[in-house]
DNA sequence: CCGCACAATAGAAATGGATTTCATTTCTAA
DNA sequence: TTAGAAATGAAATCCATTTCTATTGTGCGG
């Protein structure tokens, strides 16, 4: 599998990006750079692609839309996500990590992803 | 906020589902022994409700159908998903509550929700 | 008992993110 | 250079969910 011509554009969009990006920001922020930059359907399966390389973390927040975010090869962090303001603060941790052997001997599964993200009222919303 | 016929159906769907049941299957099992069941519209308020009065758990599995069950009013919990068959095991406890005492001092971040499941391989599974 | 006001409902259409299709273009390796 | 593989784009399609609008049902004052 390896880096495509389009793979590079989403990355060099994702590194610009502050927060999460959907799919269609994306698009839409490469097409605003760029008119002929790559369709939607080439983002999607790039997007598809660098996640299972490990460059790119998916997100679910629930709301039927995913997002996207650059991590370390290989790692991911889950979000404290404002719906105030819809900042999103990373975990330094990953909480489930942890219970994985503990949830094994329980129950005698085996673990081999998850989701979670946190939803609340960010410092910077609070004290407003 | 009242019970209407709708959701009462609703309710005895889920009380007989062994499972996470998706608005289309509790649709389709309503109208599978009665012509006259209540339409989907109808299935998706009643869910918006239940889920409201806490008698109903929204379930994401991140695969973009909210799926629902029946929980203890109030109450809520978290899935072992079994990417196998399917099957999903009930958490006895929410990992997040005990944290968020925690992440309320490391990041001033007011706990409002959250969404959690976790996937991977069950006991039957494994052994197979 | 009547009729009004409002809630509940149905079914169809709209929405919107994601995926598939398929013809075309670009790469890659020989 | 060239055949085969991979990547791409545009449009079509999918599918859960939401919205719209007209209809039905229910409770209540008269």
């Amino acid at each position: 599998m390896r880096l495509t011509k389009g793979c590079k554009k989403v990355l060099e969009v994702l590194e610009h990006a502050h927060d999460l990006s959907s799919a269609q920001d994306i698009h839409g922020r490469m097409r605003g750079e760029d008119d002929k930059a790559p369709g939607l359907t080439t983002v999607y399966r790039s997007l598809e692609s660098l996640v299972s390389m490990g460059l790119v973390q998916a997100v679910d927040l629930g709301d039927g839309e995913r997002r996207y975010e650059l991590v370390k090869p290989g790692e991911h962090h889950h979000h404290l996500v404002c719906e105030s303001c819809r900042s999103s603060v990373h975990l330094d941790q990953c909480l489930i990590e942890e219970l994985e052997e503990g949830i094994r001997h329980k129950y005698g599964f085996q673990i081999k992803g998850h989701i979670l993200e946190i939803f609340g009222t960010c410092k910077g919303c609070l004290t407003k």
